[in-house]
DNA sequence: CGTCTCCAGGTTTTT
DNA sequence: CCTGGAGACG
């Protein structure tokens, strides 16, 4: 087989032993931009080939554009349709096996999937409930703690025991309303395992091969996960330099669990590059070893040493997208390069606004990914809440989003009674309010106009019953959306800007079509209501467009959404002091935080294949007020004469700028000019 | 009792 | 900018 032939060819020394070194557990540490993608989708084809059933194989990742990514790339290898191949993230791996057998943890298999702010809805409707005032309502901060509980990385004893109750009503609401939150997904698979070890056994009894991506991001509880799954045939791969999740829970020394929980481990390395020029990875060389926690590597390339790193100190955010823009204008032309070779990174979204603006005025196309998740969106939660309903009437959170969405009469107080009869019965709200419509008029709590509302709202649930026996999902959401006049809604709900209400439309729309692709795809063979809502909402918008679009435009995203991806050319906008560090990591996370901060630098820093262009801008728009900023103390880090720096204005050689930027600071430091 | 209007506040990163 | 909440109004 010609693939067979190949591999030796195609693969250095290193890489050649990862890919077949096929049994026992095996640890690959992968430099940034070392073939670490080629590695893993070579070595499972290479296991195919052996003859290793593409079932026995689970290949877990973190994102949902790696999964896809890596099965696209396995099946250009070998030319195969890859039905019984398991890639997939832990998180819709999880969903999968829930999917199976969560009823024997007392949850039916309709279950709904909580995301952040459907937890914060249903921690807001607990408090409530509770009594809880509303300053003591952090919902953002409270939805940590409880992540945190949860999964183990904080217990009662040292966090704040004033949320207990509420914890315990949140984790009986989620029961009740048959819903599981983010967590879950990974922490009830693991109790299933352990509680049930039949189910476990099937599950190892199929996968014989394990594959981890991204190692050093795992949590705990996925690790967990994986050591139950296991048993030696394993391999990890991952780079304790590029771990950019801790806030997350992701935890590297999981690579040293690794080692100790499978004996005989292999661990290859791969150090050499293949992405960046010498003077690109000699400045993320520069500045990963200020951390002090790593395992010592250093990458080395057979490239060329390629132009100097370019940084530029522009006065605020506005004048950096321009910059940005206008030096994409001018690269695209000097060295007849395309739009889609450009990677701009930034550390928060928040700093996407004058990008996009500048990318507009100058007539850039681009895609961004990442930012509020596109499932996230108003008008789409609220579609999707009427597909929840449907798929499962007690999921009360999304029912109480509907119910009165658009607008149909139902108000707080009407709800209020429905929830006091949900209380005295012990059931949901659906449940309350099929026991309204149904009590005898002396008993009814509410007038019976409210229950001809109540009522229209339940048979109008019901009436699309015929959304869940599969075939035509598309073709309904449609009638459902026409049906509940969702277009007039939105009109009535943006009277002073018709177009931002078009423009909620066409998500739907583009909804609907992404629904209607899906359900056509011959490879998805459950196209039922609940295969549907599994999926999406672990979705986010860059796994729902289909690639084609994307051709030929300017990729904007945060450095953590660029992570697995290269560019031939980077632009790093926001190196300031602040933002990268982030301020908010640094106050709470201290100097561990620094090194996290530092890791995401050197990955944004070796995405760059060709040319790496750094903005620090010196004043920026924070909140309401412009403050000064100060360049990130991870420009002091790369070797200065890999660099060399602009003003805003006038090019300066590489011997001034040391000299140049220490001006600067000081100027930065002991401002002469008033603030505007 | 429901709806409308105005106002304040604001998320670093993602499944 | 956009969302969500509080309070006034019909």
């Amino acid at each position: 087989m010609s693939l067979e032939e190949n591999l030796k060819d195609e693969l250095n020394p290193e890489q050649y032993r990862a890919v077949t070194t096929v049994d026992g557990p095996i640890l690959i540490i992968a430099g940034a931009g070392s073939g670490k993608t080629r590695v893993i989708t070579y070595r499972i084809a290479h296991m195919l080939e052996k003859g290793i059933p593409q079932s026995q194989i689970l290949a877990l990742t973190f994102t949902n554009k790696a999964a896809k990514e890596m099965s696209e790339r396995i099946k250009g290898l070998t030319g195969k349709k890859l039905q019984n191949l398991t890639v997939s993230t832990f998180h819709a791996f999880g969903v999968r096996i829930l999917r199976q057998d969560i009823e024997q943890l007392g949850f039916r298999s309709n279950f709904s999937i909580y995301d952040e702010t459907d937890r914060s809805a249903l921690i807001k409707e607990t408090g409530r409930e509770l009594k809880f005032t509303a300053d003591a309502l952090d919902v953002y901060k409270i939805g940590c703690l409880f992540s945190d509980i949860k999964t183990g990385r904080k217990n009662w004893e040292s966090a704040n025991d004033m949320y207990r109750s509420l914890y315990e009503g949140y984790q009986e609401g989620l029961k009740l309303y048959n819903a599981v939150d983010f967590d879950d997904l990974i922490t009830l698979p693991i109790r299933l395992f352990r509680e049930h070890p039949d189910v476990l056994a099937r599950y190892k009894e199929r996968y014989r091969y394990l594959m981890v991506d991204e190692f050093q991001d795992t949590s705990h509880q996925q690790y967990e996960m994986m050591r139950l799954l296991a048993d030696r045939n394993v391999a990890v791969v991952g780079d304790d330099d590029q771990s950019i999740y801790s806030w997350r829970g992701a935890d590297y020394q999981n690579i040293i669990n690794f080692e100790k929980d499978f004996p005989g481990v292999t661990e290859i390395r791969l150090e050499q590059n293949y992405r960046s020029t010498g003077t690109i990875l000699a400045a993320a060389n520069g500045v990963i070893k200020h951390n002090t926690n790593r395992k010592d590597k250093e990458l080395w390339s057979g490239n060329g040493s390629g132009r100097p790193i370019e940084i530029y100190m522009p006065e605020n955010e506005a004048a950096e997208a321009d910059f940005i823009a206008e030096s994409i204008q001018g690269i695209c032309a000097e060295e007849k390069r395309h739009y889609d070779e450009f990677g701009v990174l930034m550390r928060a979204n928040t700093q996407s606004r004058p990008l996009e603006e500048a990318f507009l005025e100058n007539n850039i196309p681009y895609t961004m990914s990442g930012g509020t998740s596109f499932f996230e969106r108003k008008e789409i939660k609220d579609i999707i809440s009427y597909l929840r309903v449907i798929a499962n009437h007690d999921d009360d959170i999304n029912l109480l989003r509907i119910i009165n969405t658009p607008r149909r009469g139902i108000g707080r107080s009407t709800i209020e009674s429905v929830n006091k009869v949900a209380g005295t019965l012990g059931v949901s709200l659906w449940e309350a309010l099929k026991a309204i419509i149904a009590a005898p008029e002396d008993e009814c709590p509410v007038s019976a106009g409210t229950r001809a509302d109540l009522e229209a709202f339940t048979s109008l649930i019901e009436g699309n019953k015929s959304m869940l026996g599969g075939k035509g999902l598309s073709k309904k959401v449609q009638a459902l959306v026409d049906d509940i006049n969702y277009f007039d809604y939105l009109i009535g709900e943006y009277p002073k800007s018709e177009k931002a209400a078009r423009f909620k439309y066409m998500n739907i729309e583009s909804l609907i079509k992404s629904m209607e692709q899906w359900e056509n795809n011959p490879e998805h063979e459950d196209t039922s209501l609940y295969a549907y809502l599994n999926r999406i909402t672990l979705l986010s918008r860059d796994d729902l467009d289909d690639g084609e679009e994307d051709k030929g435009k300017v990729n904007l995203m945060t450095v953590h959404a660029s992570k697995g991806l290269e560019f031939p050319v980077i632009f790093i906008a926001g190196a300031e002091e602040g933002l990268m560090p982030h301020a908010r990591a640094v106050e709470e996370g201290g100097d561990t935080a620094v090194e996290e901060e530092r890791r995401l630098f050197y990955v944004a820093v070796t995405r760059a294949r060709d040319r790496l262009l750094i903005s620090s801008c010196q004043h920026r728009r924070r909140m309401q007020a412009t403050v000064e900023c100060e360049p990130s103390r991870f420009l002091d880090e790369i070797p200065a004469n890999l660099v060399k720096y602009h003003e805003p204005s006038k090019e300066v050689g590489s011997e001034d700028a040391h000299e140049m930027l220490q001006n600067m600071l000081k100027n930065l430091a002991h401002p002469r000019v008033p603030k505007l």
